[in-house]
DNA sequence: TGTACATCAGTGAACGCGCGTTCACTGATGTAC
DNA sequence: TGTACATCAGTGAACGCGCGTTCACTGATGTAC
């Protein structure tokens, strides 16, 4: 039953992206080899002609998601202030929140990430570094302050949100945990008023 | 060989004290009822004679290291400001970072809190509530601020720092994100500055 | 107060189960001639 | 271009292992008389 090349390279694809959608939505720890070869339409014996273990495929999978992540930050970037804080309130909306197999894997993963291996954190802290230097240059810079570590504020103040908008089960408790961090980005940034509010009423 | 009602009773606190800890450390779903029998220094048989399952260990444990989160917010809320501000800081300091298994749970779990069963959710929202709570009446509130909204922000601001700081592997980022988290709760309380900034180099 | 007995905390072996991983096998692909 | 053979993606059974949970048993505690 060998496959042609062109077929191999696919399934490895389609594995990683089952994975990094099933280790966001059920946690890395919770989800089997065999429930993502399931997912695919294999059975779990072929997964190792693919990865060396399930610890490689965490690697690739996270590291998949994060890029996902920081190219969609670099695309908004290079589009400009209104893009961006679009794309960073978009990141605390509902629908993101309620999206997790398809949303940021460091809010998704976070307390997993802290007992990641090396590869793995690394990856992490690379894309983390990233995704705030995207935001760095829209940021309304105060007398003596920085860009960079503003942004990275802001960065880990949604990555929390976002968490905590998961983990709270009241419904109104959540949105305004989700809305209160959307204002905080309005005002980071060098915004015109009016258009900070019309894109927080998109969001 | 039955046990004195007291030693029961002590025996099942150490039981859940054990397990907070180690759940905070290793996480939930990595540590065993059998590792926390053995480093309680009993035998995983006698588990069941506590607790039902391990689910309601997981909540026991999990809304303990919560209520003790609570009430050192509402001892520092009730000192008045200074303490209040030395001790959201000291949340997010190296020192606190580096005591994941007796921090804040929050942040050690919060990724596998969003996946907890009903009752476990229920306390982390009633905790995380109650410490914004606890911090609202200090914060400098700017004009149709609302003060619970700018706590609730900073806390989840903070949960998001210190989880970060835990991910990342590069030991400058992790402090610098501390650093700047601790910037900004001194700059969101009605502090004067000169304490603020005494109150951040302290933590 | 002293005796007889029921209770039950803790032991340690055993349960079924799902995990990550291995392996002999199959058969289509890709290569060497 | 056609044939012979090596490769290897995928199958499905099996591996050891640790998980949460159960259970017959032990023996000190606590209670009833």
């Amino acid at each position: 039953m060998k496959k042609s090349k062109a077929e191999t390279a696919q399934t490895r694809k389609r594995i990683v992206d089952v994975a990094s959608q099933a280790f966001r939505g059920h946690g890395i720890d919770a989800t089997g080899v065999a429930e993502i070869m399931s997912e695919v339409g294999l059975t779990h014996g072929g997964f190792y002609r693919h990865f060396e273990s399930k610890e490689q495929l965490v690697f690739e999978a996270i590291a998949k998601s994060l890029d996902d992540l920081v190219v969609a930050s670099q695309d908004a970037a290079e589009q400009g202030v209104e893009a961006i804080v679009k794309h960073f309130q978009n990141y605390v909306s509902p629908a993101y929140r309620d999206d997790i197999e398809h949303g940021c894997p460091l809010a998704a993963n976070g307390s997993e990430l802290v007992r990641a291996d090396d590869a793995t954190r690394r990856s992490a802290t690379e894309a983390f570094q990233k995704i705030f230097g995207s935001l760095a240059p829209y940021i309304r810079r105060q007398k003596g302050e920085d860009g960079n570590d503003a942004a990275m504020n802001v960065l880990t103040n949604m990555i929390g949100a976002l968490t905590m908008s998961r983990v709270v089960d009241d419904p109104e408790l959540s949105e305004r945990i989700l809305r209160v961090t959307r204002d905080r980005i309005a005002k980071m940034v060098n915004l015109p008023a009016s258009k900070a509010s019309a894109a927080a009423a998109m969001a």
